[in-house]
DNA sequence: TTGTAGGCGTTATCAG
DNA sequence: CTGATAACGCCTACAA
């Protein structure tokens, strides 16, 4: 049997269509890429023919002539449960606004991220978003050799990239911790996240620490799960903690998920949520606003990250620099009956 | 100022590395295609001058010489809060293990699904997975003229195109009515979702319908609530459904993210899981375990959904044909506290 | 085992 | 406003 070589000859090409509508070929190209350039008639003329042949143009062909993707890249470490994923709506909305596609790419471990990065730099992207993953020296190397301009977003401190958009989470795990001080709180436990991700998530660790020790108090305990353990995570940590405190009065949890498997647990043991237990999140993913009582968390305006990401690579893209490559997005802290 | 053009010479190309390795272009090439065709110390020789000029093979002009793209692509109409996350996984997993690249895109109506779609094909990937949505006319026509296989999963009944991959939706909702008719429910509603998923989610709603009228019952209400609505969405499907029928016993839910939505308008109610109200869900998320007491759901095998899919493509893109087009999967029915 | 010629489908450039 | 020509970077086919 015959392979079945698409490649060769059997695609409608824009020779197709030029033949078809009689005109030359970079005419039906300009009614595609410049149609103010082309006559009103002879537009209409052309479009009718690429219709009639459902010609879709190559993009590997414009990609190579033109030396332009447009196209963004992001990767990510995982999409489920996460902020993430608000993060990826406004990149894709924003880039989709100004005239870009988004190439995405999910990678859970330092290797496949790299892997990841590879691929995608093989499709010469005009722009790449890298989201909260721990990069290794390799990809980064890598990156920075392609000169194709990169935004980091969630992981600001100690980036290495040209541009980042964050928000601090070391200033918004500070803030909640004070707010628990301030309910009268003082044995509280934190529960963090493990590698991969470990920079991001140590951000808000610090953040609680300094709390902490600004009003002269220890922690309770520490704990970590391991990244995307989800629910369950938070039961394990909490039986964790209590071993390690039993008269916790608090706990921090490094993200809603954790901190609604906390909440379950509870219920499970018939605890009181604050009276026995305060727990608070971060996020401000549904569940917060669902799970009885409601659960104190910070909103981190994830979607507005992706969004300013996308902001910054097309100014980058249009004028080869931009002006302010380093932005902050700020957070809120959201209170609800679980403090 | 210049403009940046990273396309007109700028970037190494394969040119670079074989004049640093002293072998012509086309030795280079096969290195990164068919490494057994070159000798084995000319292969080191040309890696390192690739390592050392951090080359990135252009994956445009590959494809655009070849005629094959080594991606597969694939729409779904959302991410968060789906099983389609879990079949996104799948395919990514295959996808790569037989040496294909994921493109994935997410369009959330008919309108961004065709434009997406069409983006993807320009793309040329060499098979196409469509995910669980409701596509329009024109795409699907421009996606059999395109001549790229696609096999279409979750949603199976009356697809149009050549593979599926699905799970018996309207069984697994038919089975778990009559779980519920056996534990002695006899008022009981479904919740549904509406568009743009609507082919998929009303085959359960027949299964649910299909079981009760074989008991000779009626439902006690019906009630759809928004697609990705979430947690909300289930509590205010509560509150229509019990305006219906005020002696309504047991809801079916489209989904477990909705029927934690009711479970948790349950506990605000103060109502008792499930002696005031029974609640069965669809998916098997990671909530359904953690919720008290329990969420009875389907789960529903999304991975290897992807996983087929995955390989049905690769057996077509081999072979020009597979043998058996299309794929059920089946279900579980898993049994916690919740009826 | 390695190299040479030609072309993949599109766009930039510049002439008509 | 339209069209001819020369790349773009790589791969297929064939020759050495």
């Amino acid at each position: 049997m015959e392979k079945p070589r698409r490649g060769r000859g059997r695609t409608t090409t824009m020779d197709d269509v030029a033949r078809l509508a009689g005109v030359s070929i970079m005419t039906v190209s300009n009614v595609f890429q410049k149609p103010g350039k082309v006559h009103h008639l002879t537009r209409e003329r052309v479009r009718q023919a690429a219709l009639s042949l459902n010609y879709v143009p190559n993009r590997a062909a414009s990609e190579l002539a033109s030396g332009r993707s447009n196209a963004i890249a992001a990767i990510v470490p995982f999409i489920r449960n996460s902020s993430f994923s608000r993060t990826i709506e406004g990149l894709e909305e924003r880039a989709w606004q100004h005239g870009f596609e988004l190439l995405l790419a999910v990678a859970d471990s330092a290797d496949r991220e790299t892997r990841a990065i590879r691929n995608l730099i093989g499709r010469r992207p005009d722009g790449i978003v890298l989201t909260g993953a721990e990069h290794n020296d390799e990809a980064i190397e890598v990156l920075l050799e392609s000169g194709i301009p990169v935004v980091e977003t969630w992981t600001v401190e100690g980036s290495r990239f040209e541009m980042t958009v964050g928000n601090s989470l070391y200033q918004a795990a500070f803030d909640v911790t004070e707010r628990l001080l301030e309910r009268g709180y003082r044995r509280i436990g934190f529960i963090g996240h493990d590698a991969p991700v470990s920079r991001r998530f140590s951000e808000r660790q610090r953040g609680f620490e300094a709390a902490l020790s600004k009003a002269g108090v220890t922690a309770a305990g520490m704990c970590h799960v391991s990244t995307g353990s989800g629910f369950s995570g938070g039961s394990a940590a909490l039986e964790s903690l209590t071993s390690q405190a039993d008269d916790l009065q608090a706990v921090l949890c490094v993200t809603d998920v954790v901190a609604a498997g906390v909440m379950f647990e509870c219920m499970r043991r018939g605890w009181d949520i604050p009276a026995k237990l305060a727990v608070a999140g971060y996020g401000d993913f549904e569940i917060a606003s669902q799970i009885p009582p409601g659960l104190t968390t910070i909103k981190t305006r994830g979607y507005e990250i992706g969004a300013r990401a996308a902001d910054l690579l097309v100014e980058h893209i249009h004028h080869g620099q931009v002006v302010q490559p380093h932005v902050d997005v700020g957070y809120d802290i959201i209170e609800r009956g679980s403090i």
